[in-house]
DNA sequence: GCGATACTAAAGCACATGCTTAACCAATTG
DNA sequence: CAATTGGTTAAGCATGTGCTTTAGTATCGC
């Protein structure tokens, strides 16, 4: 609960940049190499490999090496922890405006006894 | 569909500072003033200034001024378009697993027949 | 072994970010 | 109306980000 703030800060960092949603996107259907990663991205293959550095570096990518081909795959736990931390902030919003509406609601029958 | 494209990359950009998801984490409780969302912040109000304006033109939070106070609150649909995008690619990558054990099992079944 | 393939490392550069301080304005309050 | 409170603007600066190019180093296929 501690470092895993700072996890946060790149994973969502990480998905700032639409280039690495697209490689996310791609990743989401199945793992793939490097190259194939950068195929269809419009930049050099090194930028890509720094748009990996990032995406690792948050956890929301793994990757290995066997012989010259680095194969990229998702992690779904880094991805769940961004999910939820917005989760459970619209949840925590949402609760509030229950209890204000049931305020509003004993106000409005408080009102009809008088 | 499109420019949501760009809301998405502000959305996650602003989450990714950490001083900037504790200002959302406290309005996930409520509406507040500038003053009071900075109160607690190590930094100068005009660096709250900066990140409300990060927030604001992410569409993750809206504010009005009455008088001389400006009064902030959450808009849960942009945290939802955020959520929602990631939950899109961790659901993908699920299925993904899901065809991928039902095909393992047919191989496995095929191979029991012989 | 030898060329092609798949990455990797390093340096450099333009632009964005996250602060700061120093004014400044506009509603309240006494 | 003077002082205070709550916010705003602008400028400046250190550091970070997203590329580029150039120059490598390991495999792989023949």
């Amino acid at each position: 609960m501690l470092n895993q703030l700072t996890q946060l800060d790149k994973a969502f960092q990480a998905l700032a940049d639409p280039t690495r949603r697209a490689m996310v996107e791609r990743l989401a259907r199945g793992p793939v190499s490097v190259s194939d990663l950068a195929r269809p991205l419009d930049m050099s293959l090194p930028a890509v490999m720094q748009h990996l550095a990032v995406l690792e570096s948050s956890g929301l990518v793994q990757s290995r090496k066997v012989g010259r081909v680095r194969t990229c795959q998702i992690n779904p736990e880094a991805l769940s922890a961004a999910e939820q931390w917005i989760n459970q902030r619209r949840i925590e919003w949402e609760h509030r405006l229950d209890r204000l509406g049931q305020y509003l609601e004993t106000l409005k029958t408080e009102g009809e006894k008088k």
